[in-house]
RNA sequence: GGACAGGUGGCGGAGCGGUCAAUCGCAGCAGACUGUAAAUCUGCCGCCCCUUGGGGCUACGAAGGUUCAAAUCCUUCCCUGUCCA
């Protein structure tokens, strides 16, 4: 993508498809006329690495800016993790290091570069800034914001009218971001819809430190597997960009036909209107291509097609996983419930049985509801539900 | 600082001396169905031991106590919210 051959117009109409909301597209397009790099922030918890599809809509549009020639920040906001947030109330977590944070990072910027250009990527730490400040710089930044405005946060409001604990630390977290942008200059933050309040604060806080306010555009949040609620790790309705081909395809083929035409759009480049002509083509065969669109961006076509091939071959066919892990027993003799936890097919031993006896076990393509115990040397393929291993002894 | 209301399994939320491993909903797991989609239906859903059914252990904010017996009563402590200051 040329810069320079582009208009203002065509800029603009590039950037915008995705966003769920532009705070203003004409401040971008005043921006734009400019005609030096923008600035374009967005910022990332330091505390989950591990990427998933919801985050890469918002990577994809930071892609796109980087294409367009603007300077893109990845900013980690590493403040957090260095206080050690304590909003899950009942246990604190223990601030992380240094070091965790490093390594964090490291990791997040080996994930992040499948989409981002890494030779147009700055790499941030919020810390380097809100680290050394002094309580009375802090007061004084408190000072830029009042708390009704901080309560106008619909998630605050709702807290506060349900008289649900909110933490004085919490207010801070949004006035923080909000300055990240003030000392980082930016043009442009960009975030996921939740992070709008947290976007506009930058804005405000711009303005009354005599900068002119970010633009502010939020991408849509991507709902997870379940097509309800957003995808997130801890919901576990979600897609690690590091999973293997095999993993992405599975899971990706379990989504909702209507939730499918929801990653067509916020997932892959294909335009409205092709996504519309796929509306009336197989859903099945719909759903492979997308999962394979998807699980190109993070590994190959061919990768891909393995994959997919692969899925048809298991899943369709009823055959045994290619490559399933192997697990070592080292007893002569091992009942098969004790076997199914070691081979960490079942949660533990009750978890076992409970399988067995609700017939979901099979040993060598058999099922098993008897108590039967394996001897070894030997081995066995044993599967439960979408679960396989292979038991050696 | 005072008065009051609460803290139960991943979450929500019952229970208020025994029949409580704890109603119910959600989530999760498995089975049926299917396009291994969704939806729907069925079973399971603390850990361990023997097993088509039982047994043991640990658990209801924390620590003590009363009792043959406590998630349920008492004491102290911790935490949250409301109102008053």
């Amino acid at each position: 993508m040329e810069v320079t051959v582009l208009s203002i117009d065509e800029q603009v109409t590039y950037l915008r498809k995705g966003f769920s909301e532009m705070i203003r597209e004409e401040d971008l397009r005043e921006r734009l006329k400019l005609g030096r790099p923008l600035r374009v922030k967005a910022g990332f918890d330091p505390t989950a690495p591990d990427l998933h599809l919801g985050h890469t809509v918002l990577l994809r549009k930071m892609r796109h800016f980087q294409d367009l020639g603007h300077d893109v920040i990845f900013l980690i906001g590493d403040m957090t993790g260095l206080i050690g947030d304590p909003t899950g109330r009942n246990l604190t977590r223990p601030p992380m290091t240094r070091a965790d944070i490093d390594r964090n990072a490291e990791t997040y910027k080996a994930q992040v570069f499948r989409i981002l250009d890494p030779e147009k990527t700055i790499v941030d730490f919020n810390s380097r800034w809100l680290e050394p400040m002094k309580y009375e710089e802090i007061i004084s930044l408190c000072s830029h914001y009042t708390v009704a405005r901080i309560l106008e946060r619909d998630d605050f409001a709702k807290r506060y009218q349900e008289h649900t604990p909110i933490s004085l630390h919490e207010f801070m977290y949004p006035l923080a971001q909000g300055y990240d942008s003030v000392v980082l200059k930016c043009d442009v933050e960009l975030g996921g819809s939740d992070q709008k309040f947290n976007l506009l604060v930058g804005r405000e806080l711009q303005k009354s430190f005599g900068q002119p306010p970010q633009i502010v555009a939020t991408v849509p949040l991507l709902e997870g597997l379940d097509g309800v609620e957003k995808m997130s790790k801890s919901k576990g309705n979600y897609v690690g960009i590091t999973e293997s081909p095999e993993e992405m395809f599975r899971k990706l083929m379990s989504i909702s036909d209507e939730l499918m035409f929801r990653y067509f759009e916020l997932l892959t480049n294909k335009s409205v209107a092709e996504i519309q002509q796929l509306r009336r083509a197989h859903p099945k065969e719909t759903k492979m291509e997308l999962a394979k669109l998807i699980i190109a961006d993070f590994h190959s076509r061919a990768d891909a097609e393995r994959a997919a091939s692969e899925w048809v071959r298991v899943v369709a066919g009823g055959e045994v996983p290619a490559d399933i892990e192997s697990v070592s027993i080292p007893e002569p003799s091992l009942r098969i419930d004790k076997v199914l936890a070691k081979a960490g097919i079942a949660a533990s031993t009750s978890d076992a049985n409970r399988l067995v006896k609700a017939g979901s076990v099979e040993l060598n393509g058999q099922r098993v509801t008897e108590f039967i115990s394996l001897t070894f040397p030997g081995e066995y393929v044993i599967r439960a539900g979408k679960k396989w291993k292979k038991v050696t002894g």
